[in-house]
DNA sequence: ATTTAGATCCTCT
DNA sequence: GAGGATCTAAATG
């Protein structure tokens, strides 16, 4: 039984999405990387969960997007690569945030991912994280800075490809969920973004949700 | 169950 | 100098 799971896995894990799934329509890629699995190596030590949580930042154009107006400054240089690179940010003078880059340079915009369901290296997360026995898994990973403290992620992750051998993104190992299981809605933390006056970037409906019961 | 405060510092104005 | 794409523990109802 082990056997055929054991390789299929290892298959499955060692399988990055290709650069096109990046390189399309935000909004589209912040849905579609539900269900999907984040990995990241460090030192030898793999740890990754199933991504449940995500938002779509919409570039010049999204006053919540730190890269709203054009703005290039050298924190968020990352954006303007290729999709499929990473960009990570420092706030509220202690968090790391992780963000995977889409479209191109010209559209520097980006997919925050806010949440995991821990799938391996739990025990590494764990100690990351400063959990004592008898913790449940269930807040490992269940926000932003949670899910890069626990996956050891920091600035020297931003600008990295998500082709590659440190962090990566692969499909999922198991059936793909009805779409009427995604939960949308306003994006969390950015009600300092009101515009446009008419229909301000706070309330667009930019947050993705894997619904319960969906692992 | 919900709310509040404090931690803490990089980045941009 | 101000503030932030957050988290946690502690206080409150």
């Amino acid at each position: 039984m082990e056997k055929s799971k054991m390789k299929t896995g290892s298959q499955v894990r060692l399988k990055a999405l290709p650069l096109e799934f990046y390189a399309r329509e935000t909004k589209l890629v912040a849905r579609e990387l539900l269900g999907k699995i984040l990995y990241r190596s460090k030192n030898g030590v793999v740890t990754g969960g199933i991504i449940t949580e995500t938002e779509a930042y919409l570039g010049t154009r999204d006053s919540a997007c730190h890269t709203y107006g054009g703005r290039r400054t050298e924190r968020v240089a990352s954006m303007y690569k290729n999709g499929g690179h990473a960009y990570v940010y420092f706030i509220y003078g202690m968090h790391f945030c992780f963000n995977v880059v889409t479209r191109d340079e010209t559209k520097p915009e980006a997919v925050l991912i806010r949440a995991l369901e821990p799938m391996e290296g739990s025990g590494v997360m764990r100690r990351r994280r400063g959990f004592s026995e008898g913790k449940p898994d269930r807040d490992l990973c269940s926000g932003p800075a949670k899910l890069c403290e626990a996956m050891a992620i920091d600035r020297s992750i931003d600008g990295l490809s998500l082709i590659g051998r440190t962090i990566w993104i692969s499909e999922g190992s198991f059936q793909a969920r009805p779409a009427s299981k995604i939960v949308i809605s306003k994006r969390v933390g950015v009600d300092y973004a009101l515009r446009p006056a008419g229909r301000p970037a706070r309330d667009w409906p930019l947050r993705f949700r894997l619904g319960p019961g969906m692992l």
